[in-house]
DNA sequence: GCACTTCGGTTGACAATGTCAACCTTAGGT
DNA sequence: ACCTAAGGTTGACATTGTCAACCGAAGTGC
């Protein structure tokens, strides 16, 4: 019944979530494969039959995250009813929700370590593309592509900085949430 | 002549000096205390006389940046030649120049390991001052917080994006310069 | 049905690293 | 002329990533 493969996607999928685990607990220096392999009921080395090295298991969790993360964005872009600016409102909160709730998790999204993991860049790329949708429906596809950096980079500035704690709301007299609320209402003007 | 201070002070330089070349060559997993030592020329722990630990020196290392990027902004700031809108763009260009030359200390600056070290928020926030003189010359002091909170968010954002490789020109038909001009010229617009 | 391969997994071992403890040396105050 | 404390050193240790050698059973070819 299980299968070979079975087990072995199984294995894979608890190291996956063991890791995951472990980063929002305690953040990047709390996953160590030891504690991985412990997790996902496995020994400390059982990770080098799925992963190249630490660095590849990091990579595959950030490149899964982003998967998700496109999906939940293609998810609002099918809901026909909402008016293009609100779909773009929904997805950009969808996003700050995760680094919200898992802000480990999106600092590994956006900065993978060993700087050039192309998996994580093509799992990101594909969530730009579905959030590059739905900035064309706002402003049409003439304007779309440096529009759509523009609010890319505003969005993930701001995530970002607030995350450091270089977002003040009393020096800027905004928060996070005010931030891409102006990005998308500057958006919405051009 | 060599007062106690005096060689104190200089091997404390010496370790930030050496640590910031390690981080440069060879990014964040490059800066161990055997090698910073060796840089200063002096031995393992001396660092331990100097700083807690390793991530103390880190973010002292990233306070000394923001400190002096923040000189850099205000000396731009004095030159009364320069239009605000220019004088703008120039101060960003500084930092947008410092992550370009020295990726892995911008990462460092925007990022401590640790997260909340209230030394490097400290000191970032005095540039963020700095930058936020500027941006009330050119928008007006009504305008000036909310203003600048998306300019320093999407400023950083493009930065921090480029250097992750998650912002390719042919996908937004920008590039981080673009994106930069872009920013100003919205506030500019303001 | 059987020998063989291969793959997921395990334990042992090792080098690198952060860090503490104990010790030394000497500048600078009393 | 002492003594204290601060900068510095070496020794030692626990943690961690990773490799090598080994093992058992699921697949595979005959």
């Amino acid at each position: 019944m299980t299968s070979r493969a079975e087990t072995a996607a199984g294995t894979r999928r608890a190291l996956l979530d063991a890791a995951g685990q472990l980063l929002d607990a305690g953040g990047e220096p709390a996953v160590t494969l030891r504690d991985v392999g412990a997790g996902a009921g496995v020994s400390r080395t059982a990770p080098y039959r799925h992963f190249a090295d630490k660095d590849d298991l990091l990579a595959a969790l950030a490149a899964d995250a982003w998967t998700s993360a496109a999906d939940r964005v293609r998810a609002v872009a099918e809901d026909a009813r909402l008016a293009p600016t609100d779909a773009l409102r929904r997805a950009l909160a969808a996003l700050v929700d995760l680094a919200r709730t898992r802000p480990h998790l999106y600092r590994l999204m956006s900065t993978p370590p060993a700087a050039s993991s192309p998996r994580v860049v093509a799992a990101a790329s594909a969530a730009q593309d579905a959030l590059l949708v739905l900035v064309a429906r706002a402003v049409g596809e003439a304007r779309a592509r440096p529009v759509g950096g523009l609010l890319v980079a505003t969005v993930h500035g701001a995530v970002d900085l607030h995350l450091a704690g270089h977002l003040p709301a009393e020096k800027w007299d905004v928060d996070l949430d005010g931030l891409v609320d102006l990005a998308v209402a500057a958006v919405a003007r051009t």
